[in-house]
RNA sequence: GCCCAGAUGGCGGAAUUGGUAGACGCGUCAGACUCAAAAUCUGGUGUCCGCAAGGAUGUGCAGGUUCGAUUCCUGUUCUGGGCACCA
């Protein structure tokens, strides 16, 4: 028999199991160490090559500290919440609780056969009741706490409402307190709730009756169907995730992520430091008097030459002339047909004049206000003042509109493009004349201050958190709505169950689906809310739940989690850099604030896997034929470029005859145009998806490979954190690498008797020579080096060395003194997922 | 548009702190074994010139710092990720 990695996988992968080999106990004398993946999504088309990279990263890496002596928790689970499923049932009628069920399944079958150390009895699934519940719970601590602005923490609403029953604040006292109604004391708790609701904006789509993630629409229409979507304000739940902007900024400096990460966060978040101006407002209307703007250059007020108001602020109406108001409604109209990312993406320059003017409160100057899309409402006060000789936006703006620009640092500005230094000296500017630009800020807002018209202003680029969906498969809010005053269900009565929908269709008004079970929304104590929680509720603190998975009293018991504390080493991709990093991290700070758990930073150290692309390949058929031409000779004629099945691709050349029977026949009468004997594809990186036919499923590979092999090569395919396409030309080396170490210890047996799927022992007890000792504890170095700084590709590499030396040795030793065995059993072992030496360790 | 990252042979990549560029693997070429094939083994393989010894050149592109740059700096091109309701 030659190395039969079959049946050996499955030997110990099924001994793994009756022994339970990796359970885990929350009580040890080991150190501990949590090693996490991100959590996937079980999406239909199920597991392909790029999932298992990071998995395959976490799994060596738990395994190495487990050598190491440490008490490893190594777990995965499922973020079975969110749109797909609802898609999918949107458009095929199955329940989203079924697909969700079969594809975890899915998921499990295909994760089981690379042989993952995962303890399984500590899965979680986000959409069951025993985990929602808590997810529940947690949104009743958010919405049940406010942000001390004294303490800089989060407390209890309940000592806010003691304060204002007491103290009152400076919006009211004591006394105009007591008086106040439910929802007039309810509306001042909402604006200090961490979870809180509010008015924004959403993606409405007429058409469909229904509110679109951004997902779903495309160049602004529906991805179903082409309907125009616009925007429109709905009621909605928010994560006052802002308080937190300061301590999340301080927080990366206590955590080990990447440089570029932190940076990632740090912009996003967007901390400036400036301040708002008040400009008096001259228009025809005179209903407004001032507009609020806020820059982070007050010092160069002098060179402020127009304003630009975000479009969507109703300030507009209350200043624009009569002349400009068909301009404005046409432009306006415009802007509610355009997303936020176009709209920040645009090069084309539009805008509106509204016939107002702004004051300067220096020289007196009138300036024109303009209205435009690269001015965003949410940012600021949703106005600007426009420097055009120091903002490249501004300069183009003014050039495009023909707004004359006034230069305030003299041949810093060059005439053709707007110059953002802080280096120059003020010129044309009034008292700031003659200063230096970085020292002039401090001036100019100090003068403003003394004039009572602004202040100093720290402002975040990061909004509140938008918490609530109206979709179906998500956790209902424990709320309940009474005389539009929302109540809180309480903690003992959760969870509220999801209820079940026999179909899934959006509500009136576009409100959830939920809307249409009348007799669950409708309850004595008043209406339920209908909008479910958004896919990062879950996925917020599923970490935590680890650490205590079948808890059904506590969300995760603080002995749990004071054992576990922060996860060690955490494993995802980057595309999470500013959405779930961001969440989790400030769920876990209120935790800490609320005496939860006992760390507030989430993730001690964090590792972004690349993402593998997928290595489209197309063919290309004679426009209207049934031919098909080789790559090389499509420049000849007119032809469809058409994505063909990566797995009926070997290389470049197409296996024709694989291609006829493809897609049930579709192709079943093509003929080929070839180049020298060959079809040959064209390629493509692309992102890994179903509809280009580029993805390769692990399971095949795994099948003709084996897992060790599979585990290898993706390891070996490159640094884990660098995206690179997949191609699965290269495994044969490792599979050969494989072979050759099984060489080591065995030789092909002529009988086939000798079984078990291993070959003739060959291997010896004698000791060890010098020299191959030398070849054992160099690799042993080299590879722990390299496992503990996650290079992973070049420790693979180092093993094919090994292996090769001690081939070269003709070295067929087991053991004495130090054994062959402490390398290929052990640190192998955590590379492969299992061992190939027979002594079972 | 804004933020982040990447670019090295035919291909994936190595070079850990500025010090011999191309480890390891794929592919390919030549050879051994074989009736033949597979498997396995041996050797060559960045490019250009040369029979060879050897020489020149070479890390996306253009500059710079340095005795010395794949590595540091400035600019630039292309590719990928994110941009707040995909997860």
């Amino acid at each position: 028999m030659e190395y039969n990695f079959r049946d050996i996988e499955k030997k110990w992968q099924d001994w793994w199991k009756a022994n339970k080999v990796y359970q885990v106990s929350n009580q040890s004398e080991k150190p501990k160490h949590f090693v996490l993946d991100m959590f996937p999504y079980p999406s239909g088309a199920g597991l392909h090559v790029g999932h298992p990279l990071g998995y395959i990263a976490s799994d060596i890496y738990s395994r190495y500290k487990r050598l190491k002596g440490f008490n490893v928790l190594h777990p995965m689970g499922y973020d079975a919440f969110g749109l797909p499923a609802e898609q999918y049932a949107i458009e095929h009628g199955i329940h989203p609780a079924v697909s969700t069920a079969s594809n975890i399944n899915n998921f499990r079958t295909q994760l089981d056969k690379i042989g993952f150390c995962y303890d399984w009895e500590r899965e979680v699934n986000t959409s069951q009741p025993g985990y929602y519940k808590w997810t529940q719970w947690l949104f009743l601590k958010l919405y049940n706490s406010y942000f001390c602005n004294t303490e800089q923490k989060a407390r209890p609403i309940a000592e806010l409402v003691a304060k204002y029953e007491t103290a009152g604040c400076k919006h009211f006292t004591a006394a105009q307190w007591q008086q106040f109604s439910v929802a007039e004391k309810e509306e001042w708790l909402m604006k200090r709730r961490l979870a809180y609701s509010a008015y924004g904006e959403v993606n409405w789509c007429e058409a469909l009756g229904t509110v679109l993630a951004n997902d779903e629409v495309v160049n602004g229409v529906s991805e179903r169907g082409g309907h125009p979507v616009e925007k429109r304000r709905m009621r909605q739940w928010y994560l006052r995730i802002t308080a937190y902007a300061d301590r999340l900024l301080h927080g990366l400096s206590t955590v080990d992520f990447s440089d570029a990460m932190k940076e990632m966060q740090t912009n996003w978040i967007g901390k400036s430091s400036g301040a708002e101006i008040d400009f008096k407002v001259k228009s025809e209307q005179g209903k407004i008097e001032t507009l609020r703007v806020y820059t982070t250059r007050p010092d160069t007020i002098f060179g402020v030459d127009f304003m630009v108001v975000a479009p969507e602020l109703d300030l507009i109406g209350e200043i624009k002339s009569k002349e400009q108001t068909i301009a404005d409604d046409e432009y306006l109209a415009y802007v509610k047909s355009r997303s936020e990312r176009e709209r920040m993406a645009e090069k084309k320059i539009t805008g509106v004049f509204t016939g107002a003017f702004a004051i300067n409160p220096f020289d007196g100057k009138e300036i024109p206000i303009w209205t435009s899309e690269y001015v965003l409402a949410g940012y600021g006060t949703g106005a600007i003042m426009a420097v055009p000789c120091g903002d490249e936006r501004d300069h183009k703006f003014a050039r495009h509109f023909n707004i004359p620009i006034t230069n305030i640092i003299g041949a810093h500005y060059n005439g053709e493009e707007a110059n953002p230094t802080k280096e120059a000296i003020l010129e044309n500017s009034g008292f700031l004349d003659g200063m230096l630009m970085k020292d002039a800020i401090e001036v100019a807002i100090e003068k403003i201050e003394a004039a009572g018209i602004g202040k100093r202003k720290i402002n975040y680029k990061m909004r509140d958190a938008g918490f609530s969906r109206q979709r179906y498969w998500g956790e209902p809010f424990p709320i309940t709505w009474k005389d539009s005053v929302p109540v809180a269900m309480h903690e003992k009565d959760l969870p509220l169950l999801l209820p079940h929908m026999d179909e899934v269709k959006p509500g009136k008004g576009g409100e959830g689906p939920l809307l249409n079970l009348t007799e669950w929304v409708n309850t004595p104590e008043g209406q339920r809310e209908t909008s479910t929680m958004p896919g990062y509720a879950g996925s917020s603190w599923y970490f935590l739940r680890y650490m205590d998975p079948k808890n059904d009293n506590e969300f995760c018991s603080r002995a749990a989690s004071d054992y576990w504390g922060q996860v060690d080493l955490y494993i995802g991709g980057t595309e999470h850099a500013v959405g779930h990093l961001l969440y989790s991290r400030m769920w876990t700070k209120v935790l800490y604030d609320l005496g939860l758990i006992g760390f507030d930073e989430p993730f001690k150290r964090l590792l972004n896997q690349g993402m593998i692309q997928g290595s489209s390949r197309f063919v290309y058929r004679i426009h209207g034929t049934s031919q098909f031409v080789s790559a090389g000779l499509k420049d000849q004629y007119t032809v469809d470029q058409i994505h063909v099945d990566v797995n009926i691709v070997d290389g470049y050349e197409l296996d024709t005859e694989a291609f006829r029977k493809w897609k049930k026949g579709e192709f079943a009468d093509a003929s080929f145009l070839l180049e020298d004997g060959k079809y040959i594809c064209g390629a493509e990186v692309e992102k890994m998806s179903k509809s280009k036919f580029n993805t390769v499923n692990p399971d095949d590979l795994v099948y003709r490979f084996g897992a060790d092999t599979f585990r290898m090569y993706e390891m070996f395919l490159g640094p884990v954190e660098m995206s690179k396409p997949w191609d699965t030309k290269g495994i044969e080396g490792v599979h050969r690498f494989l072979k050759k170490l099984w060489r080591l210890f065995f030789k092909l047996s002529d009988s086939p008797s000798v079984g078990g799927g291993e070959g003739e022992v060959i291997w010896t007890d004698a000791p060890a020579t010098d020299a191959e000792l030398k070849v054992l504890h160099k690799t042993i170095k080299k590879i722990e080096d390299d496992t503990e700084r996650f290079s992973f590709n070049t420790g693979v590499s180092s093993f094919m060395i090994c292996v090769n030396e001690l081939t070269d040795l003709k070295c067929h030793k087991k053991r004495n003194p130090a054994t062959a065995r402490d390398l290929t059993g052990s640190l192998c072992t955590a590379y492969c997922g299992r061992t190939l030496a027979p002594a079972g360790q």
